[in-house]
DNA sequence: TTGCGACATCGCAATATGGCGATATCGCAA
DNA sequence: TTGCGATATCGCCATATTGCGATGTCGCAA
Protein backbone atom coordinates (compact mmCIF):
# COMPACT_ATOMS: atom_id res chain seq x y z
CA UNK A 1 0.00 0.00 0.00
CA UNK A 2 1.44 3.34 -0.91
CA UNK A 3 1.60 6.01 1.86
CA UNK A 4 0.72 8.93 -0.44
CA UNK A 5 -1.35 7.57 -3.07
CA UNK A 6 -1.76 10.82 -3.37
CA UNK A 7 0.94 10.92 -6.01
CA UNK A 8 -0.74 8.11 -7.89
CA UNK A 9 -4.37 8.67 -7.58
CA UNK A 10 -5.48 11.69 -10.21
CA UNK A 11 -9.14 11.36 -8.77
CA UNK A 12 -8.10 11.60 -5.14
CA UNK A 13 -5.73 14.23 -6.08
CA UNK A 14 -8.97 15.91 -7.84
CA UNK A 15 -10.93 15.48 -5.04
CA UNK A 16 -8.77 16.99 -2.55
CA UNK A 17 -7.74 19.73 -4.82
CA UNK A 18 -11.03 20.59 -5.24
CA UNK A 19 -11.97 21.43 -1.26
CA UNK A 20 -8.79 23.16 -1.34
CA UNK A 21 -9.71 25.48 -3.78
CA UNK A 22 -13.07 26.37 -1.64
CA UNK A 23 -11.16 26.81 1.32
CA UNK A 24 -8.35 29.47 -0.88
CA UNK A 25 -10.05 32.11 -1.08
CA UNK A 26 -9.82 35.31 1.75
CA UNK A 27 -13.13 35.86 2.15
CA UNK A 28 -13.97 31.88 2.14
CA UNK A 29 -11.24 31.74 4.83
CA UNK A 30 -12.50 34.22 6.95
CA UNK A 31 -16.04 32.97 6.62
CA UNK A 32 -15.34 29.29 7.90
CA UNK A 33 -12.71 31.05 10.37
CA UNK A 34 -15.70 33.24 12.05
CA UNK A 35 -18.13 29.95 11.45
CA UNK A 36 -15.19 28.06 13.54
CA UNK A 37 -16.22 30.52 16.26
CA UNK A 38 -19.88 29.87 16.23
CA UNK A 39 -22.41 29.19 13.93
CA UNK A 40 -24.26 31.96 11.97
CA UNK A 41 -26.56 33.63 9.73
CA UNK A 42 -26.24 35.06 6.58
CA UNK A 43 -26.93 38.50 7.21
CA UNK A 44 -24.51 37.73 10.48
CA UNK A 45 -21.60 37.15 8.74
CA UNK A 46 -21.90 40.39 6.44
CA UNK A 47 -22.16 42.45 9.14
CA UNK A 48 -19.30 40.31 10.90
CA UNK A 49 -16.69 40.29 7.57
CA UNK A 50 -18.76 43.59 6.45
CA UNK A 51 -19.02 42.36 2.74
CA UNK A 52 -22.11 42.92 0.17
CA UNK A 53 -24.99 39.87 1.48
CA UNK A 54 -25.21 38.40 -2.43
CA UNK A 55 -21.26 38.08 -2.27
CA UNK A 56 -21.72 36.09 1.01
CA UNK A 57 -24.19 33.99 0.02
CA UNK A 58 -22.15 33.37 -3.47
CA UNK A 59 -19.25 32.27 -1.30
CA UNK A 60 -21.26 30.35 1.11
CA UNK A 61 -22.75 28.30 -1.93
CA UNK A 62 -19.34 27.21 -3.10
CA UNK A 63 -18.95 26.08 0.44
CA UNK A 64 -21.73 23.92 0.77
CA UNK A 65 -21.14 22.59 -2.65
CA UNK A 66 -18.32 20.45 -1.50
CA UNK A 67 -19.42 19.70 1.79
CA UNK A 68 -17.95 22.04 3.79
CA UNK A 69 -20.52 23.54 5.98
CA UNK A 70 -24.53 22.58 7.18
CA UNK A 71 -27.24 25.02 6.76
CA UNK A 72 -30.04 24.97 9.01
CA UNK A 73 -33.29 27.27 7.24
CA UNK A 74 -35.52 26.98 9.55
CA UNK A 75 -37.51 29.92 10.73
CA UNK A 76 -36.57 32.23 7.66
CA UNK A 77 -33.18 32.21 7.80
CA UNK A 78 -30.37 30.46 6.77
CA UNK A 79 -27.64 29.61 9.93
CA UNK A 80 -24.11 28.10 8.65
CA UNK A 81 -22.01 26.01 10.66
CA UNK A 82 -19.00 23.47 10.53
CA UNK A 83 -19.82 20.44 8.95
CA UNK A 84 -16.44 18.97 7.84
CA UNK A 85 -14.46 19.16 11.20
CA UNK A 86 -11.26 18.10 9.83
CA UNK A 87 -11.88 22.11 8.36
CA UNK A 88 -10.71 23.01 12.28
CA UNK A 89 -7.70 21.39 12.00
CA UNK A 90 -6.87 22.27 8.64
CA UNK A 91 -7.36 25.66 9.30
CA UNK A 92 -5.16 25.15 12.49
CA UNK A 93 -2.09 23.74 10.13
CA UNK A 94 -2.99 26.69 7.55
CA UNK A 95 -2.87 29.47 10.56
CA UNK A 96 0.03 27.58 11.90
CA UNK A 97 2.11 27.32 8.16
CA UNK A 98 2.70 31.17 8.88
CA UNK A 99 5.16 31.87 6.18
CA UNK A 100 5.85 35.01 7.65
CA UNK A 101 6.01 37.36 4.64
CA UNK B 1 -6.34 39.71 21.75
CA UNK B 2 -8.66 38.18 19.04
CA UNK B 3 -8.18 34.51 18.70
CA UNK B 4 -9.03 34.22 14.97
CA UNK B 5 -7.56 37.40 13.93
CA UNK B 6 -8.15 35.72 10.61
CA UNK B 7 -11.60 36.94 10.26
CA UNK B 8 -10.24 40.34 10.86
CA UNK B 9 -7.18 40.42 9.71
CA UNK B 10 -7.77 41.00 5.95
CA UNK B 11 -4.49 40.91 4.47
CA UNK B 12 -3.60 37.62 6.85
CA UNK B 13 -6.94 36.35 5.03
CA UNK B 14 -4.82 37.19 1.35
CA UNK B 15 -1.70 35.47 2.27
CA UNK B 16 -2.66 32.56 3.79
CA UNK B 17 -5.32 31.97 0.48
CA UNK B 18 -2.66 32.71 -1.75
CA UNK B 19 -0.86 30.32 -0.13
CA UNK B 20 -3.70 27.84 -0.21
CA UNK B 21 -4.34 28.50 -3.58
CA UNK B 22 -0.94 27.51 -4.88
CA UNK B 23 -1.57 24.17 -2.89
CA UNK B 24 -4.93 23.64 -4.32
CA UNK B 25 -4.58 22.02 -7.80
CA UNK B 26 -4.64 18.47 -8.63
CA UNK B 27 -0.99 18.55 -9.85
CA UNK B 28 1.13 20.88 -7.15
CA UNK B 29 -0.54 18.69 -4.56
CA UNK B 30 0.58 15.63 -6.47
CA UNK B 31 4.34 17.56 -7.22
CA UNK B 32 3.95 18.47 -3.26
CA UNK B 33 2.99 14.98 -2.04
CA UNK B 34 6.13 13.41 -4.09
CA UNK B 35 8.60 15.87 -2.86
CA UNK B 36 7.04 14.86 0.48
CA UNK B 37 8.78 11.47 -0.02
CA UNK B 38 12.06 12.85 -1.69
CA UNK B 39 13.34 15.59 -3.62
CA UNK B 40 13.57 15.57 -6.70
CA UNK B 41 14.55 17.12 -10.16
CA UNK B 42 11.92 17.90 -12.89
CA UNK B 43 12.80 15.40 -15.13
CA UNK B 44 11.58 12.88 -12.40
CA UNK B 45 8.62 14.50 -11.29
CA UNK B 46 7.45 14.59 -15.07
CA UNK B 47 8.41 10.46 -14.97
CA UNK B 48 6.38 10.10 -12.07
CA UNK B 49 3.63 12.37 -12.40
CA UNK B 50 3.69 11.54 -16.06
CA UNK B 51 3.30 15.15 -17.33
CA UNK B 52 4.91 17.62 -19.95
CA UNK B 53 7.90 18.79 -18.69
CA UNK B 54 7.11 22.75 -19.38
CA UNK B 55 3.73 21.96 -17.72
CA UNK B 56 5.62 20.67 -14.81
CA UNK B 57 8.11 23.74 -14.50
CA UNK B 58 4.75 25.87 -14.69
CA UNK B 59 3.55 24.47 -11.63
CA UNK B 60 6.63 24.71 -9.92
CA UNK B 61 7.13 28.13 -10.46
CA UNK B 62 3.66 28.85 -8.72
CA UNK B 63 5.12 27.06 -5.62
CA UNK B 64 8.15 28.35 -6.26
CA UNK B 65 6.57 31.67 -5.91
CA UNK B 66 4.73 31.57 -2.76
CA UNK B 67 7.62 29.72 -1.02
CA UNK B 68 6.25 26.72 -0.49
CA UNK B 69 9.36 24.73 -2.37
CA UNK B 70 13.30 24.84 -2.52
CA UNK B 71 15.34 24.76 -5.85
CA UNK B 72 19.30 23.51 -5.73
CA UNK B 73 20.02 24.11 -9.13
CA UNK B 74 23.47 22.67 -9.19
CA UNK B 75 24.69 20.42 -11.75
CA UNK B 76 22.75 21.53 -14.96
CA UNK B 77 19.69 20.13 -13.34
CA UNK B 78 17.25 21.32 -10.51
CA UNK B 79 16.25 19.27 -7.67
CA UNK B 80 13.34 20.34 -6.11
CA UNK B 81 12.12 19.83 -2.22
CA UNK B 82 9.43 20.88 0.80
CA UNK B 83 10.84 24.50 1.95
CA UNK B 84 8.07 25.23 4.31
CA UNK B 85 7.83 22.56 6.44
CA UNK B 86 4.47 23.23 7.80
CA UNK B 87 3.55 21.89 4.50
CA UNK B 88 4.17 18.40 5.49
CA UNK B 89 1.52 18.54 8.32
CA UNK B 90 -0.59 20.58 6.14
CA UNK B 91 -0.71 17.87 3.30
CA UNK B 92 -1.89 15.31 6.37
CA UNK B 93 -4.34 17.30 7.94
CA UNK B 94 -5.60 17.91 4.08
CA UNK B 95 -5.60 13.68 3.42
CA UNK B 96 -6.69 12.94 6.53
CA UNK B 97 -9.97 15.65 5.85
CA UNK B 98 -10.84 13.09 3.96
CA UNK B 99 -14.66 14.15 3.21
CA UNK B 100 -15.20 10.84 1.34
CA UNK B 101 -17.15 11.41 -1.56
C1' DT C 1 32.93 26.97 -30.55
C1' DT C 2 29.31 23.47 -31.15
C1' DG C 3 25.83 20.69 -29.64
C1' DC C 4 22.87 18.62 -26.38
C1' DG C 5 20.29 17.66 -22.32
C1' DA C 6 17.69 19.92 -18.62
C1' DC C 7 14.74 23.64 -17.38
C1' DA C 8 12.30 28.00 -17.71
C1' DT C 9 9.45 31.13 -20.03
C1' DC C 10 6.51 33.00 -23.76
C1' DG C 11 2.20 33.73 -26.49
C1' DC C 12 -2.08 31.86 -27.27
C1' DA C 13 -6.84 30.12 -26.90
C1' DA C 14 -10.19 28.04 -23.84
C1' DT C 15 -12.22 28.05 -19.61
C1' DA C 16 -12.97 29.35 -14.80
C1' DT C 17 -13.38 32.72 -11.11
C1' DG C 18 -14.69 37.08 -8.82
C1' DG C 19 -17.74 40.86 -7.80
C1' DC C 20 -21.71 43.63 -8.90
C1' DG C 21 -26.49 45.03 -9.29
C1' DA C 22 -30.86 43.22 -10.25
C1' DT C 23 -34.11 39.95 -9.53
C1' DA C 24 -36.31 35.75 -7.84
C1' DT C 25 -37.75 32.88 -3.82
C1' DC C 26 -39.35 31.88 0.80
C1' DG C 27 -41.28 32.28 5.58
C1' DC C 28 -43.95 34.92 8.20
C1' DA C 29 -46.74 38.69 10.10
C1' DA C 30 -50.43 42.10 9.26
C1' DT D 1 -53.66 38.38 -0.20
C1' DT D 2 -50.01 41.90 0.65
C1' DG D 3 -45.73 43.18 2.00
C1' DC D 4 -41.25 42.64 3.92
C1' DG D 5 -36.98 40.91 5.65
C1' DA D 6 -33.67 37.32 4.65
C1' DT D 7 -31.35 34.52 1.12
C1' DA D 8 -30.26 32.60 -3.23
C1' DT D 9 -29.44 33.05 -7.98
C1' DC D 10 -28.83 35.30 -12.48
C1' DG D 11 -26.55 37.95 -16.31
C1' DC D 12 -22.69 40.53 -17.23
C1' DC D 13 -18.03 42.00 -17.60
C1' DA D 14 -13.23 41.97 -16.09
C1' DT D 15 -9.57 39.23 -14.85
C1' DA D 16 -7.10 34.95 -13.71
C1' DT D 17 -5.89 30.11 -14.55
C1' DT D 18 -4.73 26.22 -17.37
C1' DG D 19 -2.38 23.59 -20.77
C1' DC D 20 0.03 23.55 -25.03
C1' DG D 21 3.70 24.01 -28.38
C1' DA D 22 7.51 26.77 -29.38
C1' DT D 23 11.35 29.01 -28.06
C1' DG D 24 14.96 30.74 -24.67
C1' DT D 25 18.67 29.98 -21.53
C1' DC D 26 22.32 27.57 -19.13
C1' DG D 27 25.94 24.11 -17.90
C1' DC D 28 28.83 20.93 -19.60
C1' DA D 29 31.23 17.72 -22.59
C1' DA D 30 33.34 16.96 -27.10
Amino acid sequence: MAKSNIVEDLERAQQLAEMLKAVAHPLRLRSIAALCEDPQTVSQLCQRLDVRQSLVSQHLAVLRMVGLVHVDRTGGRATYSIKEQGLRNLIACVTDCKKEG
